[in-house]
DNA sequence: TCTGGGGTCCTAGGACCC
DNA sequence: TCTGGGGTCCTAGGACCC
């Protein structure tokens, strides 16, 4: 039996998400900032459609375009984008078995087909727009294909072309019909193809999605490597992968640019202390073990009138631990040996590397030894404290204890509607 | 003044082993 | 004069994704 994939993704995710729960917002021109409020990472059909705010672009570069068109801006505000990525996802997994949906992303979910033939395309597709919408206020696109890159493909179409209204089967497209659509394409859309590839693909003579399906495969594996031959063989409609199952985390990052710069050695190593305390709790969450600690700093590459520092160093554990206190430890250790005064310090992250399961490494000459069990319930209490009240309340040294200096600016940001009970939305009767 | 954050996979080349 | 060859492991860096 053919495989069958479907690619259901929201529009607009986090201006749809803002929307939703602000009437206000529905129609207008709509953009959400990154951290610190600096670039603009979503953007709502409105703002599409004037065509001159590209992904990405500085907020504080566009002010007079925003005054000009009334674009709003808000924050982002992940707590609420989140929750609202999981009741939507909740509802997109309505149609099928829990092992034939993979999240891909916070706004992105697969669903294999491959067990329900009876299911047509695009009545699923129809019925998933329909069910979210009326669940969530979300609206999302359907796209489906043979392989997760045909439903890729497909979910653009569905995005882009109007005729489509959101639900695009390619699995029911003839020969010829599939051959027509793939003219229409540029590679640059197809999943996997960024804007490396794209340039070389171009000046190959090869840049619509049919082109690359009809080229020397033997040929662009030899000069591109295995991940282009996997995309092209799915393109054309055999699946070289099927669903992801959910494996944990490999790595944990957390970085952030500073609210203000950062010049003193205190400030950072206050700023690396919240990192981990966020990467540690991710990695406890996830029932994970770190034997690598990773740490870097950034001064800002923009200001070409000062002189550019971003060193990064690590530090092997002697055991992997998720013993939060042992980790700041070793990230003061790699600071220590990173910093130096003069610079103007704008961004800084951490590391968690060589995760594993086990706080036992393999061959260590001492052994791998469990924290006592007084750490351990320590460390467990410190969990329950961040998860019931937060985590700016207690911490590590200089951490989350009070606000430190160079906390990110949100200043746009709107109420966490529905993970907070302060910040619920009232309804004046 | 202000320019995001968090991931994965693959490959080439060096280190090291026998 | 002439200095092996094959294999594995690790790391850094590149490309991509959202």
């Amino acid at each position: 039996m053919k495989e069958r994939f479907a690619l259901v993704d929201v529009n607009n995710f986090f201006c749809s998400a803002e929307a939703a729960f602000a009437p206000e917002l529905k129609g207008v021109p709509l953009v959400v900032l990154s951290n610190n409020d600096g670039c603009v990472v979503s953007r709502s059909a409105e703002v599409k459609a004037l065509q001159t705010v590209k992904m990405g672009t500085p907020w504080h570069q566009m002010q007079d375009l925003a005054k000009q068109h009334g674009i709003i801006a808000k924050s982002s505000n992940y707590e609420l984008y989140g929750d609202m990525s999981r009741r939507t996802m909740t509802v997109i997994g309505t149609f099928v078995e829990p092992s034939d949906q993979e999240v891909y992303s916070i706004d992105e979910s697969f669903l294999r087909l491959t067990k329900y033939p009876h299911l047509d395309g695009q009545t699923l597709g129809r019925e998933i727009r329909a069910k979210v919408f009326l669940w969530t206020g979300m609206m999302v696109c359907c796209g489906i294909g043979f392989s997760r890159t045909q439903a890729k493909l497909a979910n653009h179409l569905a995005k882009k072309r109007p005729q489509y209204e959101g639900v695009c089967d390619l699995t029911k497209l003839s020969r010829a019909e599939f051959d027509d659509i793939c003219k229409t394409v540029s590679v640059n859309d197809v999943w996997g193809i960024g804007g490396r590839l794209t340039g070389h693909l171009t000046a190959m003579g090869i840049t619509t999605v049919h082109e690359l399906r009809c080229a020397d495969i033997k040929r662009l594996r030899e000069r591109f490597g295995v991940v282009l031959e996997r995309t092209i063989t799915e393109l054309n409609g055999t699946p070289v992968s099927g669903l992801d199952v959910v494996e944990p985390k490999q790595q944990i990052i957390s970085s952030r640019s500073f609210g203000s710069p950062c010049y003193d050695y205190n400030g950072l190593h206050s700023m690396v202390s919240t990192f981990i305390a966020r990467a540690t709790a991710k990695l406890r969450k996830q029932g994970s073990y770190a034997g690598r600690v990773c740490v870097w700093l950034e001064t800002n590459r923009f200001r070409e009138q000062d002189v550019q520092y971003h060193p990064a160093a690590g530090i092997r554990l002697p055991n992997p631990t998720n013993d939060i206190a042992a980790l700041t430890n070793a990230a003061s250790i790699v600071l220590g040996r990173l910093y130096k005064p003069g610079f103007r310090y704008a961004k800084a992250g951490v590391m968690l590397e060589e995760l594993s399961d086990s706080a036992h490494v393999q061959g260590s000459l001492f052994g791998g030894s469990e924290p006592s069990p007084e750490r351990q319930k320590l460390l467990t209490t410190l969990d329950r404290i961040h998860h019931r009240f937060g985590k700016n309340h207690i911490g590590v040294g200089y951490a989350g204890v009070k606000r430190v200096p160079h906390e990110m600016q949100r200043a746009l940001m709107s109420p966490r509607y529905t993970t907070r009970w302060d910040e619920l939305m009232e309804v004046q009767a």
